[in-house]
DNA sequence: CACTAACCGAGACGGTACGTCGAGTCTTAAC
DNA sequence: GTTAAGACTCGACGTACCGTCTCGGTTAGTG
């Protein structure tokens, strides 16, 4: 997954020394979390003693893997994140837009989801290097499917040639995420993401 | 403010009986914790301990005005509202919207505000009435204004019929959240406003 | 007792400030630990952890007022030090020595003295003003009872003049306590102390 | 020595197989034990781990031999133990014991001895199988060479016939104890001996 | 000479206790 | 009845060792 496997983990140059770590262990302590979240335990809930007893495992494990909770955390999110596809048939930049869109809804309603994007969000300002990572190996690879869909639509002639694909990013991605985590209790129509990206294709402005 | 002035008040019917409460320890504590928050104290090191020396206080007397941290920071984030205006002339819905748009960047960038914004974000699922509380009273009065300037628009007929006012909030608010929250280290040019806006107004849809 | 009161208490300069510390708590602390070496708990078994939970006591409590498991050993010693008397009627140096050692002999027996005498000897190169404490406040105390038998003693003539007393007090001492505390085993007859003191008195010599 | 190669060995009946024990191992244990002692490491700082750390040793190596801390440093003690030598040249009593007395003072004085001697003292109620075994084979031990000399004292006439001579042993170790283990801090005069032993045999009652 | 059982150092394993910190409540004297 | 101070119980933190287990890799004998 690339984020996982950076604590303390031995380097690869000299031969391996000692009992190596349990995968089971580690299993056994990611799906332990996702367990708890699941069972609607909340994240300040969520202690690293909970998890060991959950997991049936000393607390030692956990730290010999993970700085702290933070990081354990960004692990699961990952975990999570592997299950995120999108199928884009590459037909109109409008069908892959709402197809990434609707995929982002689902991941959204997973249980425990959005309280880990909450976490890491949280964790910003607190862990600057921990959000970095997470942006750089989760974020910027979602985006840069965006951008690739962008593109094609620009080079199509389907989109204006001076469109900011930023700009553009942001505002698909913004207005999901306002929906799914921030204002998680508002209904999200099915139609929600066609809505969307038709807004945006087609402007605001009266075209009379 | 609506927000504040709710734990453990006395009734203004019965006769204040005893030592009235003292405004001045009130101040003393939301300053204090502004003034740590500009001093780069991150959310998880402002425990109410450091709030209640920091302002020379008891922790009782915190803790008989808010019911915790949490309750406490939504009364900071409401006094840092208080500093949120929008000049709106009134002249051009694009304007307007800029005007607004320039409004919530400069909030964003406020020392300490985006912090709060997060924790806020955060305590959505721990803790849903103090969300909602706070949707209402802050967030809800912020939409209120952009859905007035966006109607007028329609009434004017500067912008489309049809247009879906709901989405059109979040398509505006959404990309702002992005760039000062989220990623809060990317640069937000100058003129991000007003190309969101016109963006926003004009489509993507190539128009040959 | 002269042990107690030494670590954390505020300075009786000032005036006394805050909530002061619970007595009940402390009686609650080292009967606790009184009643757990009733029990038959050994030392290392004899956790703060589980002092705390038997007393019903936050473990803070507990290193508020010690600072750690040995000082507030050395203060349940005192407590039942509190229970050493003496009945000496200073009739005859005889009479007196041997009640004192009767009195030690008793204390010894008493359930967890021992155990807590033997972890105060250890303690003696870990904690070297632990043991200085220790022996200035209780061992010496005793000692002095014994040093003013002898002399008292040799004013009457009943001694040799030329008595070392120290040595003397090791000679009555030392048996005693490889008896009640190293050799815990060994039975003690009641008749000990009359024959410990007989044979100081009378020497080993053969005298025909 | 009797005490150690008692844990997890081979029983002598069936062959040897595998790999034999490394002595070198065995060595570096034990030495490492008495270099961290001479170091002024502590007993409570006396970890296996840290034993093993600085005997190069993995921890395993140290099970497989000892039960546990407790069981290694009686081994450690028996090492020192086997430098305890006594010069008595049997011409009079008074000459032996002194003799005897010396020695013990010299091993009080060796460094970490008396901090063994306290450890194993210390262990006696937790494992009493241990105590009993220390007991036997290294207090034992010396008392037997003291109850020679003294039966031989009352032989030859030097010692009173009706003398007790398992108190007398207890006069004599009991006093020295004190000095070295207890008192340690406590000035032991060149001839403490000499007059332990002048006091034990003249009495202590005046004879005018 | 190959086999093989028991050894070796290293270090992870599930646990327990450590001593600290903060949460939220309670109890003083002072005003 | 408030105030600041500082006690209280509770529970999680992250660390250190415990005694056990599991690696890859020796190191004798025996077959």
């Amino acid at each position: 997954m690339g984020l996982r496997e950076r604590h303390g983990e031995h380097t690869p140059g000299r031969p391996a020394r000692g009992r190596p770590r349990s995968e089971a262990a580690e299993r056994a302590i990611i799906e332990g979390v996702l367990h708890l979240l699941e069972d609607g335990v909340s994240i300040s809930e969520l202690t690293v003693e909970r998890v060991a007893r959950t997991a049936g495992v000393g607390k030692a494990t956990i730290y010999r893997r993970w700085g702290g909770k933070d990081e354990l955390l960004v692990d699961v999110l990952a975990e999570l994140e592997g299950t995120f596809t999108v199928e884009a048939t590459g037909e109109s930049v409008r069908g892959d837009l709402i197809a990434y869109l609707e995929a982002v809804r689902e991941m959204g309603g997973t249980k425990g989801s959005s309280a880990l994007w909450r976490t890491v969000i949280m964790q910003g300002r607190d862990n600057p290097k921990l959000a970095e990572l997470y942006h750089h190996s989760v974020v910027e690879r979602r985006r840069d499917l965006m951008r690739t869909v962008l593109r094609r639509g620009i080079e199509r002639g389907e989109l204006r040639a001076d469109l900011d694909v930023e700009l553009t990013v942001d505002m698909l991605v913004g207005p999901m995420l306002v929906r799914t985590i921030l204002h998680e209790w508002r209904p999200t129509p099915d139609d929600l993401s066609a809505r969307l990206v038709d807004a945006l294709l087609e402007g605001a402005r009266s075209r009379t």
